[in-house]
RNA sequence: GCAGGUAUGGCGGAAUUGGCAGACGCGCACGGUUCAGGUCCGUGUGAAAGCAAUUUCAUGGAGGUUCGACUCCUCUUACCUGCACCA
């Protein structure tokens, strides 16, 4: 141990270490407990940013720390290696997505070793290789067989310029990002995944999660948005369409004054062919082509709408409402047809008010402030059924069974359960992705290519130049193949995957990442699943995570794992900003992990990053803060290093004597406990740090009394190293080495907390008057609420505080405080 | 727009079960070390009033519950994240 720190020789020196000696290369050993920690893989975007740094520290300390405390620990990398910008760079480079790709790859690893992470790169998967891709064709064609799979038409943005699909990314205020013309919608034949026969699993099952954020499971509830209603036909006058809706209100029936269609109905061609408004209709649907849900749905957004010259008959009152065409509803979401109430929905009511319809009140909440024929927005209440006919006087709430169970019985309505989870569109027009193994005959129709001849190689001879609409179609070798069924002449799918499938089963891979025969042993996914720690950005909680647990569902369903949930604890770690705002080059506030390491090395950058802000919190960057870090592995290491002189040979036993003694060995016992507690429990890695900070500077000051006990500094010296060492592994090895241990600090035992030495005899309690702090004591510990209460009562502080005062009321908390309630 | 979240000194944050608001770190000030600067060691540091003891105010804002509220409830403001073809 050199007498200065040096973490350019000592980071380096400790990473061959570990890499010659496969300290972190784990196999299934049923006689440890195991543990799976998995952090969100990267996409290989380029560099690394802070948001891996953090993301890879967080798990990198809760491995360690596991693995001190005697469990077999899994600790994969790989990388998330398809996607659209690789493809975006071969246009604009003209070279291959492959080679930018793997550059970046590369470049990762190197930092991702640099930083010390205890990963098991024997398992590293990149999703872009073949024998990744394989399994991906395989479990697809396994989802085909078991009727998940199927293709459907969907619209989809379309360059006309480019004659091209773009990602909702590549649209930039409704033009193309690189030739800026306005975007249109295409329909086009598209693969899905059916994660809609799932939603009530994926619904009910989320209470199973009981080691998942609660923010996480609800924005996972919200957007499977189960809704029970009724769906209700009303008759088209002149016209034989069974126009019907779906309403979770069918209370409000008798308030429809009209009708809404969403413009890219398939029915609204025969709806409008031949009416006076036909061309103002084209028109309208021309229109909504160019905007997106999001901007369609808005409810501060002006109503647009078109009437199309047909009505509609009210099954509850014989009513003629006229039929609109509206941007506003969706034809992903129930039927695509929807009931105007004006008096009970914001956005009917809008569309009322600029179209001069009628509003209807049919709901009486008797508040007197509520005038309900002359709302100034829509009311939602409950309340007394009126202007409906025989429901009038009826509650609300009970109006909707009875109103809906009349339709049941007539023969109208149907008691129906709708989600806003919408079946997973899979099918992208890109080069850069897992080619989709179908193969469509024109006898067989689509059929799956043989398992045998998996993989389906991604092709060379193809052309990225931004236009048309899969890349791949541009290959002469690989469309044209023959039938697995019949053997005729047939042609294969040219989309690929979308990249969010590959993400969905890549905790298994690693769970055998080089079976060349299977996807994955199940002996194995048996011993190692589920994932008892996953780690990832806040911005997952929805998609990808949802993604995965159906996958995973599927898979247990088809007998391939042996849990129905991947993930059994989850943390959603916040982001790294910068001057309040996330780190972007746009911004130009971007600090590189490479730029802080060359200067402060991977301890203090992984220090910093834990200690700044608790791990789910957003944090904000500070120059000043990391120097801060440096400066404390710093004052450890002198600490260290002095201590390695005069406690050689000092076995760690002691038994505190004068009051020092016993204040350092409480704290360093407590500092034990708390450590312990903060990094296995809660997660809150910056209070652990802190604790150990104050042990520092106890022992800074402990060290320099005149009667100290070596036995004792011996202790404090090897358990501070053994706590710091998840954090800050190289300096770790280092000091270690120094105390004359041979072996690495990586599996060994983390410390116990001495709970002899947390024993006191005497506590501080307050005195409150009103409330308000008043005045402190010592009493002694562990007394009874009377005995406590009566010696408080009887002190001299409590005496003179309530002089001449009348006691009106005492609380007194055992160990704690004594509040007392005066008057006067 | 919808959904979810966050808000505490000059700054990052702490307060684990409703019980001393501001632990720990940064910054700043002062002192020591040094030829000097840096490093390092130490002391102080929410605001206001006061010589002081001390007092009052203070956890985005407005109300409420409670002996007691950063913590629970209602309303509100600002910011952050996601929104289905970015990953």
């Amino acid at each position: 141990m050199e007498q200065q720190y040096n973490f350019k020789k000592i980071e380096p020196r400790w990473q061959k270490v570990w890499k010659d000696s496969g300290i972190f290369h784990v196999t299934e050993d049923e006689s440890k407990k195991k543990f799976y920690c998995l952090e969100m893989f990267p996409y290989p975007s380029g560099k690394l940013h802070m948001g891996h740094v953090r993301n890879y520290s967080i798990g990198d300390v809760l491995s360690r720390y596991l693995n001190m405390n005697g469990y077999n620990v899994l600790h994969p990398i790989g990388f998330d290696s398809f996607g659209l910008p690789a493809e975006n760079a071969a246009i604009k480079n003209g070279s291959h997505p492959a080679v930018w790709t793997s550059s970046n790859i590369a470049e990762m690893e190197n930092q991702l070793k640099q930083l010390g992470f205890s990963y098991d790169w024997d398992r590293e998967c990149c999703t872009y290789t073949e024998e990744y891709y394989k399994w991906m064709q395989w479990i697809f064609i396994q989802f085909w067989n078991k009727g998940l799979a199927y293709k459907k038409e969907n619209p989809v943005n379309w360059c006309p310029s480019c004659a091209t699909v773009l990602a909702n990314e590549q649209v930039v205020e409704g033009c193309c990002e690189r030739c800026k013309t306005q975007v249109t919608k295409k329909n086009l034949s598209q693969w899905y995944l059916k994660i809609t026969d799932y939603a009530d699993r994926l619904l009910a099952d989320l209470d199973k999660l009981t080691g998942w954020p609660e923010k996480v499971k609800t924005m996972q509830r919200n957007w499977i948005g189960k809704s029970e209603g009724y769906e209700v036909t009303f008759e088209l006058k002149d016209g034989d369409l069974p126009m019907t809706v779906y309403t979770t209100r069918v209370d409000t029936i008798y308030g429809v004054t009209f009708m809404v269609i969403s413009p890219e109905h398939p029915w609204v061609e025969q709806l409008i062919k031949g009416s006076e408004y036909e061309d103002a209709c084209r028109k309208y649907m021309e229109e909504a082509k160019h905007l997106n849900d999001i901007e369609r749905t808005s409810l501060t957004k002006e109503k647009t709408g078109q009437f199309t010259g047909r009505y509609v008959i009210n099954p509850a009152n014989g009513k003629e409402v006229p039929l609109y065409l509206a941007d506003y509803v969706l034809m992903g979401y129930g039927t695509g047809i929807v009931m105007g109430v004006p008096f009970g929905d914001q956005r009917d009511f809008d569309f009322a008010t600029k179209f001069g319809l009628d509003i209807i009140p049919v709901i009486d909440p008797h508040l007197p402030e509520v005038d309900i024929n002359n709302l100034k927005a829509a009311f939602i209440a409950e309340g007394t059924m009126i202007n409906s006919g025989k429901y009038d006087g009826m509650n609300n709430v009970e109006a909707i069974k009875a109103i809906g169970d009349d339709f049941v019985n007539r023969g109208i309505g149907k008691k129906t359960t709708n989600f806003k989870l919408r079946d997973w569109l899979i099918s992208r027009q890109r080069y850069w992705g897992t080619p989709i193994p179908m193969i469509n005959c024109p006898d067989c129709g689509w059929v799956p290519e043989k398992e045998e001849n998996l993989p389906i190689i991604l092709p060379t001879d193809v052309e990225f130049t931004g236009k048309g609409e899969s890349p791949i179609a541009t290959s002469k070798t690989f469309v044209d193949t023959a039938c697995p069924c019949c053997g005729k002449p047939a042609k294969r799918e040219v989309d690929t995957m979308d990249t969010f499938l590959d993400s969905s089963w890549y905790f298994l891979r690693y769970c055998d990442a080089r079976n060349s025969e299977k996807a994955w042993d199940k002996k194995k996914t048996d011993y190692w699943m589920d994932v008892d720690q996953y780690i990832g950005g806040v911005e997952h909680a929805i998609m990808h995570l949802l993604y995965a647990r159906f996958f995973t569902k599927v898979l247990y369903d088809l007998d391939l794992v042996h849990v129905d949930e991947p993930f059994k604890n989850l943390l959603t770690q916040g982001m790294v900003l910068k001057d309040g705002s996330k780190m972007s080059k746009s911004l130009g506030n971007v600090v590189s992990p490479e730029e802080i390491i060359s200067k402060y090395g991977a301890d203090t950058a992984r220090l910093f990053i834990l200690f700044a802000a608790p791990p789910e919190k957003e944090l904000e960057w500070s120059d000043t803060g990391v120097e801060g870090s440096y400066k404390f592995l710093n004052r450890v290491y002198r600490l260290v290093y002095e201590m390695s002189e005069q406690i050689k040979g000092i076995p760690c036993k002691y038994i505190p004597e004068g009051k020092d003694d016993k204040q350092l060995a409480y704290i360093l016992n407590n500092t034990v406990k708390r450590v312990t507690e903060d990094i296995g429990k809660r997660f809150n890695f910056n209070t652990a740090l802190s604790a150990i900070m104050e042990l520092v500077n106890e022992m800074y000051r402990y060290k320099e009394l005149d009667d100290v006990n070596m036995g004792l500094l011996a202790d404090a010296t090897d358990k501070l190293v053994r706590m710091l060492s998840p954090f800050a592994p190289h300096i770790c090895e280092e000091m270690w080495e120094g105390l004359g241990h041979t072996e690495s600090i990586y599996g060994v035992e983390w410390p116990v907390c001495d709970e002899s030495m947390l024993v006191k005899d005497c506590v501080e309690i307050v005195v409150q008057l009103n409330g308000k702090v008043r005045g402190k004591m010592e009493v002694a510990a562990g007394m009874d609420k009377n005995a406590f209460q009566e010696l408080v009562m009887a002190s001299d502080i409590v005496k003179q505080l309530t002089e001449g005062k009348e006691i009106v009321k005492i609380i007194a908390v055992p160990g704690k405080l004594v509040n007392i309630v005066v008057r006067g």
